[in-house]
DNA sequence: AATGAATGAGACTTCATTCAT
DNA sequence: GATGAATGAAGTCTCATTCAT
């Protein structure tokens, strides 16, 4: 229980509003540059209440996280459901673009994630990245795994390192659409500016080259 | 001139123990968490001094960016030399192997470079990364270049596409051991605590199964 | 609104301890000299707190500058009500008592002024000074004008000009006092030490002379 | 002697740089706000130098001020001699002018004077004002003193009381001017924009209706 | 005689946390 | 249960002064 009593009983759109202030503030700054003051100030409640609701700002930044994250796994989950049945590479094509559905709508998400991977003194950081980290492995996991089964992939590959390379392509293009939310001007690849339905289309087309059971 | 004319004059030894004590804090906190009093303290001067050889904790921060970019370009313009001539996958294997040392050896330069990458309010952030992000592209586009060029690549193949394929699997591999290091019980994929060499052998195949001219 | 709520919502005692603290060292030293942890340690606050009641030093300075100035208009206001209906150059009289009586109970005051005057480096100098220097032209623009009205001044006199002459010797009077204020032994004119009383009374004769409608 | 051997010793050239370059920092900011650092960085000498030359920052500061007084006193000793056998009202008019020709010129005399006035915490500064002081006291009163003796001042008139009033009124006028040097939009009175040579006469026009021997 | 590197006190400010009301 | 006043450690930065070269 990351929460206390107090809080569980608050009405709901309150205790979103409070979510959701630190979730943007910690989106923002990570943990470290995170302000209380600046979170008490936006959502409007006194100083003392985030301590009444929470142990701490540690306990309030571990609670942020798992809310941020159940985000992430509900839309996830939705998709698995949505796309079961078709091939391999679809479905890949698929997480790809709603990845990036997901960062346009919510690039906060995105963002508090990236912060709790490289920053160091966060408090829980392992248990916090662990459940994360092993989501997102088991989702590419499991759709590679039916696809090897249903012979769209080379039987011989490798699903773990496969999974990592598909992991890699996934993750660095939503990182590379993130980097141009925080900075347009970094000047990044010419092709990471086309159009993003388009260059997804094309990356899958490489992993299923690389992947696929070919001929 | 990112320095002052003091700071150019002191003994070589001791620029290279103050560099060396800022970059560890930059790259354990990255740059507003990173606390000067800290540095001096670990460098063992005294805390005027450091505003006698830097305008600014920027100015500290920029050049201990550049010092460490530095470090880097000449790892790979070494490794650009040594491997021409040889075959496109060949090559990639050895910058992702070269990549990797470089890692093992000053795994503060990587972290730097992350922390650079995602904090926001990092001054000069946006031209430090420029230059960093410029020279990496133009890295692994000569390699395709070239490797286009001999009809070891598809010849359809859109390069700057390519080459954000190769990068995000070069990078994230990279990211992969940095995680590691900052935490080793980060329960990342098996498959990425394997040897090292090996897991880079098997990504190199994919690549070129992904990328290559084909039969 | 110059404060935060929470200086607001203080014991009025306890805001009048900081801001006569406050009073105090800007009076001493200027806007520039004056240290906040003198002040704290004056009043007996914690220095955090300061900034929970003021968002800077210049919002304190801001503050206890008006602070300072309302307690004169309240003086000068009060004044000029008792010595309606007087001749001019009585009421010039009194005023002059009134100021002299001013500087001996609240020296600082006085000394606020001259500090904001000379002192280039102030927050928003340009505003606050307009506002008292404003009150003070008016204050005897209007005791002219009812004297040139009554024909007790010279019907050809140039009024602003007269203000001007009339100010600058009511004000350099008070200076007089307050640089012995300052430092006893600085060794001014002989007839400042004299009598308060004495002195105002001949130089508002002189006055009379030189603006009066007289023979 | 309030320099060391080693700056007598210096090529006068150097010495009138230093000179002036502690003068402008020192009108700026007065005593305690001025830095020795952007003296020295403005002349371009080293900083241990200062040190040499002058005990201290106090050292420098009273060799400052007493080669601003010498500047002044040349100023109104040439002027003293060549107004002699006119009229007292013509002279004062001529001294009127002549310090504001003074204060065009030459600025930061008069705000190193005003700073000096109202800075308390400065060394010696009992000392060094005493002595400017007195030269203005005398001058004016010798003034009035050879006007009272041909007549042309009330003979029954208290003349260190006139000193002073004919001092206020002077130096109120350059104080005026002095601060619209500092800030033009502080919105003084409007008879202080009017054309300068123009004021002046009206001036000394009221002081000599006000201190004349009649009729 | 001149230099300029080194120093540490002290300046303003932010912040998470405690606790009386 | 909620509030918000109080706190002091820690942050960055400036400065006059000392002293070895």
């Amino acid at each position: 229980m990351t929460t206390s009593r107090t809080f569980r009983n608050l009405p709901p759109d309150k205790k979103e509003r409070i979510l959701e202030g630190a979730l943007s503030e910690f989106a923002d700054k990570g943990y470290g540059r995170a302000s209380l003051n600046t979170i008490v100030a936006r959502v409007g409640i006194a100083k003392g209440s985030i301590f009444q609701y929470f142990t701490d700002k540690s306990g309030l930044f571990r609670h942020v996280f798992d809310y941020a994250v159940d985000k992430v796994k509900d839309h996830l989950r939705k998709l698995r459901q949505e796309s079961r049945g078709q091939d391999v590479f679809t479905r890949l094509h698929l997480s790809l673009l709603a990845g990036l559905d997901l960062l346009e709508e919510h690039p906060r998400l995105f963002r508090l994630y990236l912060h709790t991977l490289f920053e160091s003194d966060i408090p829980f950081r392992t248990t916090l990245l662990q459940s994360v980290l092993a989501f997102g492995r088991d989702y590419i996991l499991e759709l590679l795994q039916e696809g090897q089964d249903q012979g769209q992939l080379d039987p011989e590959l490798d699903l773990e390192l496969a999974a990592f390379v598909v992991e890699a392509v996934l993750e660095r293009y939503l990182v590379a659409r993130a980097l141009e939310h925080m900075d347009p001007g970094l000047g990044l690849h010419r092709a990471q500016r086309r159009r993003a339905q388009e260059l997804a289309g094309q990356m899958v087309e490489i992993l299923r080259r690389g992947l696929g059971s070919g001929r």
